[in-house]
DNA sequence: GGGCGCATGTAATGAGTTACATGATTGA
DNA sequence: TCAATCATGTAACTCATTACATGCGCCC
């Protein structure tokens, strides 16, 4: 049981929901935070109904759909506080996907392999951009300060890959053209 | 097709390995960039020569048990070059995991939160001691950079956690103890 | 003689995604 | 009248993990 469920149950502990709304505020205003999909939610709130930790109500609004409205229960919320306390004292590991291209940097022309890098700056730089409008205050300190805590990760991987990029250019120049592949037998 | 199958091809243009081989090397010396698993490792080398990327031949020495040794193909020389092209001009999008808890941080009085992520905090530490008492440069350049990257952000994580940190205590004690949970409908 | 290293996997399970299905209502 | 929004899912699939199985050789 991980973050997804801890993000669906947090959003039951401010209010009850129906999964449709749920979804809604999620690719709305959370997209950034987290990338769960629609029937994944919906896999997951049906699964957290029938193992108690959320009630379900069937509701209608005039004509329109019948809607699921899930409200947490007491084991819910205990739950929920657990899953809290155990994220927020956890460090994940980190590895990144990449990674790997980096450790095989040497199987292509130095020059080729520093334009691909400009390519990734590049689209880290648009990512960027797209963080730094988003506003800012409209949710609760928690949400901000996740959304803050991305945008400085984010801005941390850019300083390091240009600066990375910038090492490879020097030692490219210096070193002629193509490395030689003398030692193999450790990548 | 992803990272996994671009880091056995990789290791394949290298030297044609059998599969413990492999196994061992990335359990040795790249456990910190990836988290591959021998099964899935043992997986992946049959579908990839199932598809003609890699050649494989069995081989015996003395009364051990029989090696499947894997050579990589012309076909898999160009996959692993897109791959590689692919991997190292993307970047990648980033979701943490510890995001979902910084989200619901209210929810917790704010000394118990503190401690928690003073955990993180530690446990973050102990990460970056165990980086950095790794041999840095018995492998290729990419490998170090690899090994590099994860380092610098590991201690980009830990400045903007300690950062955190030292504001939520400020916030804590200027606000007096429990924040007011007033609007809600926005988290 | 007991455990680790060598060397390969299989089977069961889990988590999550994609693509698709359905059907009414509301707004331009 | 046509598209978007509301509201729920299902089915098929991919990807990867965990736990288990097997059996010989080598070293203490």
């Amino acid at each position: 049981m991980g973050e997804r469920e801890l993000l669906l149950l947090g959003m039951l502990m401010v209010q009850s929901q129906h999964g449709y709304q749920i979804n809604e505020f999620i690719e709305r205003n959370l997209s950034r935070v987290t990338d769960m999909k629609k029937p994944t939610a919906y896999a997951l709130l049906e699964r957290l109904s029938q193992t108690g930790y959320v009630r379900v109500r069937t509701e209608q609004q005039g004509k329109r759909p019948p809607r699921k409205v899930y409200s947490i229960t007491s084991a819910g919320a205990i739950l929920f506080l657990d899953l809290l306390r155990d994220n927020l004292a956890r460090a994940e590991r980190m590895t990144f996907a990449g990674d790997m291209g980096l450790m095989f940097l040497d199987h292509l022309p130095r020059e080729e392999a520093l334009d691909l890098l400009r390519q990734r700056l590049g689209s880290l730089d648009a990512q960027i951009g797209n963080h730094e409008q988003a506003p800012k205050h409209e949710h609760g300190l928690g949400v901000g300060l996740a959304l803050e805590h991305i945008l400085f990760l984010l801005h941390a991987e850019r300083d390091w890959l240009a600066a990375a990029i910038a090492r490879l250019q020097d030692t490219a120049q210096a070193a002629g053209v193509a490395a030689d592949p003398g030692k193999q037998e450790h990548l």
